[in-house]
DNA sequence: CAAAATGTGGTTTTT
DNA sequence: CCACATTTTG
């Protein structure tokens, strides 16, 4: 015990030791978070608290993971073994299998994800006769998750005035329709989305106080990582479980808040202490992880933000200064790519290996040339994001059997492999099935095991097919519940003509598919392995492997190991830390991004995303920008990021034009580069974009329903109506600004943008 | 039923 | 430009 608080400072161990009450612990930046958690977690089995009693919420598997290894290597594995440690959902997924009878579900039921939600929502727009264009799935999607993450139901959606009328504001009035089907649908297959764990545990609690009193006897021991993210319904749920006096730990940063975008509710942590006015709040403003002129031009980009809760990050005294952090221009986003490589190939073996290197970015889009320019310099990279493992075809494929065998009204899977491998079940049949099943409101599956009972009009062939189908599956059902889900998965491979498939093609495309099944496979046998061994169990059933495989990321995923530099963008290097960095791509309209121009609060969330950037760092930090971007076929012309101008000039340097980056040969490091004092644009220079060839000034262009001039009123059809502020640029790189009534100015490409004169 | 043509839209995304 | 989704075509 007193071991602990060696290994703390005075603060630390304040958090550590602070467990009688309900406690706020702010982390800045690199102040040992993680440390505070897993030390503090240790210290409550050390004095003799249950591993039963403590309940552990994170947002990732990894955070989980980490947490549970650090904790056995301090007290253990056997202590340990029985934490409730994980995420959120997974907690709560767990929960809702065992209580799952009293919400109406099985507890055999499928985790949708994305795909499948799009999926559902595509097929209810089109049936109730809705146009696709204006009810996108994405943005009925993301409708539906915001009012599920704000609790939320369909009936209270349907009944709320404001909601309905912002949904018509944006051509889609009727989402509380779709919404109400949404959930039916998905109660119908037994299966709840990702947000559904969050909300249906808070209605479980909510309705069933009986069960909410047996998990709040349980977990005396309430802690949370990452608490500035939470959304509406994961604080809703924390404040059920942890009455005011309870022993609730929230640790977090709300300078790191950047998941706004999807629901995460900043003030729930600026607002900890009106619903727990007990807490104590516990500061760790030490940063460990960054040099002096890092963590000052972290502190200096941060202090432009409002409504934060009160710190200064600071470094101890034995910390060096660092070298400030340098600036760099690029002539565009190859050269931006070019210099970043050059700049790793000078550092390599000096001052940093290339695992000690990350590139971050704003949107994954940028990643492109970096990948060109680092294949070029031969520097070996490894690209976070991008499509996951678990999305690949062939893997969501035997997953898709593996969720009908164990929930066989899983309707999404069903369709999903009907026809795969090619058994001649077209998209008609499936079509007449279904039209079947939604007639008589019974489950898809029940109409494909009988099509004729339900009055599916299908041929004779047809139905030969449709019934070798219904009994493959039916086979495999009858032995899940004895079977090992390694086993049951390499029978589904094999006996549904999966691998036969697979073998049929001997491109490299399908060698990276059998690889993949392979790895699919390989992971089932390591869960089972563990499973056995862990929990002592006498097998792993599917039913115990889709869960939680359903929550699983590719950022779980292990890779080989051997030194890259990391390309990602800054919100998947959340939590991480690397000895270099390289923030690119700064940019008005790209970072911040365009869309949160004229948002104060998007503006902040972007502010808070660029000081996460920054503070990845260690030793060094890079920030870059290109003075022309190809995007969208066309070379843009911006000028640099605002947010460049905000840093306190004393820890920065711009890098002389003619500043070579160094060369790898050279013993010394290249000369200093000059120090360029930055100063805030004039608004006149702000709006003049920084370009190398200025295209033209325009003062008519003509397009085909009229000529545009400044002031010209135009209809788009997304944006609505405008007038056109200027315009630049001939052909087919005709160019128009226009503000828009609503959603403010755009720039817009006329070869692209389909405008409307308004007046003559 | 798959390949080819055409259309579309294009932040971030821990689960 | 490029990734994708949908529609058309052999």
């Amino acid at each position: 015990m007193n071991d602990f608080q060696k290994q703390l400072n005075a603060r630390q161990w304040e958090a550590v030791s602070y467990c009688s009450g309900p406690s706020l612990v702010i982390a800045g930046a690199g102040s040992g978070k993680t440390r505070v958690l897993t030390y503090k977690i240790a210290y409550l089995l050390e004095m003799g608290v249950s591993p039963f009693q403590i309940l552990a919420l994170t947002f990732t598997n990894k955070a989980a993971r980490e947490m549970r290894d650090r904790i056995a290597a301090i007290v253990g594995p056997e202590k340990s073994r029985h934490l409730a440690a994980g995420t959120f959902h997974s907690i709560f997924a767990r929960i809702l299998r065992r209580e799952a009878a009293a919400l109406g579900y099985d507890r055999d039921y499928t985790i949708y994800d994305e795909t499948d939600t799009r999926s559902i929502l595509k097929n209810i727009v089109r049936e109730l006769g809705l146009n696709d264009k204006d009810y996108k799935s994405s943005k009925i999607a993301h409708r539906i998750s915001m009012a599920k993450n704000s609790l939320i139901l369909p009936d209270a959606y349907s009944a709320d005035r404001e909601l309905i009328q912002r949904d018509q504001r944006a051509q889609v009035g009727e989402t509380h329709r779709i919404y109400a089907l949404y959930q039916r649908r998905l109660q119908q297959a037994n299966a709840m989305d990702f947000d559904d764990l969050l909300l249906n545990t808070y209605l479980l609690f909510y309705r069933f106080p009986e069960v909410l009193e047996h998990y709040r006897k349980r977990f005396a021991y309430i802690l949370v990582d990452e608490y500035q993210d939470t959304n509406t319904a994961q604080f809703r749920i924390i404040r059920q479980l942890a009455p005011p006096e309870a022993n609730l730990c929230v640790v977090g940063d709300d300078s790191q808040s950047i998941y706004g975008f999807r629901g995460a509710e900043i003030g729930n942590i600026l607002n900890f202490q009106q619903v727990y006015p007990t807490a104590r709040l516990i500061k760790l403003e030490q940063n460990y992880r960054s040099t002096r002129n890092i963590v000052g031009a972290a502190n200096s980009i941060i202090s432009h933000n409002q409504g934060r809760i009160p710190k200064e990050v600071y470094v101890a005294e034995e910390k060096e200064d660092g070298a400030p952090l340098q600036i760099i221009e690029a002539y565009s986003d190859k050269d931006e790519a070019l210099r970043v490589a050059r700049q790793i190939i000078g550092m390599r073996g000096r001052q940093a290996n290339y695992d000690e290197i990350a590139v971050l970015y704003r949107t994954n889009a940028q990643s492109r040339s970096f990948e060109e320019a680092f294949q070029n310099a031969n520097i070996p990279y490894r690209m976070y994001g991008g499509l996951s493992f678990y999305q690949r075809k062939e893997v969501k494929d035997v997953i898709a059997y593996l969720r009908c065998i164990v929930n066989p009204n899983d309707e999404e899977a069903l369709v999903r492999i009907f026809n795969y491998p090619a058994r001649g079940i077209g998209e008609t049949t499936v079509r007449k099935l279904r039209a079947a099943a939604a007639e008589h409101d019974v489950p898809l599956w029940d109409v494909v095991q009988a099509p004729l009972d339900f009055g599916a009009d299908i041929n004779r062939g047809t139905q030969t097919k449709v019934a070798a189908f219904a009994a493959l599956l039916q086979s495999f059902q009858k032995v899940v519940e004895a079977t090992g889900a390694y086993e049951m998965a390499v029978r589904v491979v094999e006996e549904t003509g999966i691998k036969r498939d697979l073998l049929s093609d001997d491109s490299p495309e399908a060698q990276a598919r059998r690889e993949n099944v392979d790895e699919l496979l390989n992971s089932i046998r390591t869960f089972e392995a563990d499973q056995l061994e862990e929990q002592g169990r006498e097998l792993a059933l599917l039913s115990d492997y889709l869960p939680q495989v359903a929550l699983l990321t590719d950022q779980d995923r292990r890779d080989d190991g051997s030194p890259k530099v990391s390309l990602m963008t800054i919100h998947a290097a959340k939590g991480l830390e690397f000895g270099v960095v390289f923030v690119v791509g700064l940019e008005e309209e790209l970072f911040p991004a365009a869309s949160a121009r004229y948002n104060p609060r998007e503006m902040e969330e972007e502010r808070r995303l660029f000081y996460v950037a920054v503070t990845r760092a260690e030793r060094l930090c890079f920030l870059t920008y290109a003075k022309a971007r190809w995007m969208y076929g066309q070379m843009q012309y911006g000028a640099p990021s605002p947010f460049l101008a905000e840093i306190d000039s004393r820890f920065v340097r711009k890098a002389s034009d003619f500043a070579r980056p160094e060369r790898a040969a050279s013993p010394k490091p290249a000369a200093q580069p000059t120090p360029v004092r930055l100063r805030r644009l004039s608004p006149l220079e702000q709006s003049r974009p920084a370009t190398i060839e200025q295209p033209r000034q325009r003062d008519a262009i003509a397009i085909g329903s009229g000529t545009l001039r400044v002031g010209t009123r135009v209809e788009h059809e997304r944006f609505g109506r405008g007038t056109v502020v200027s315009l630049e640029g001939s052909g087919i790189s005709a160019k128009a600004r226009i503000a828009f009534e609503g959603s403010g100015e755009k720039n817009l490409l006329l070869k692209f943008a389909k405008l409307k004169v308004l007046d003559v």
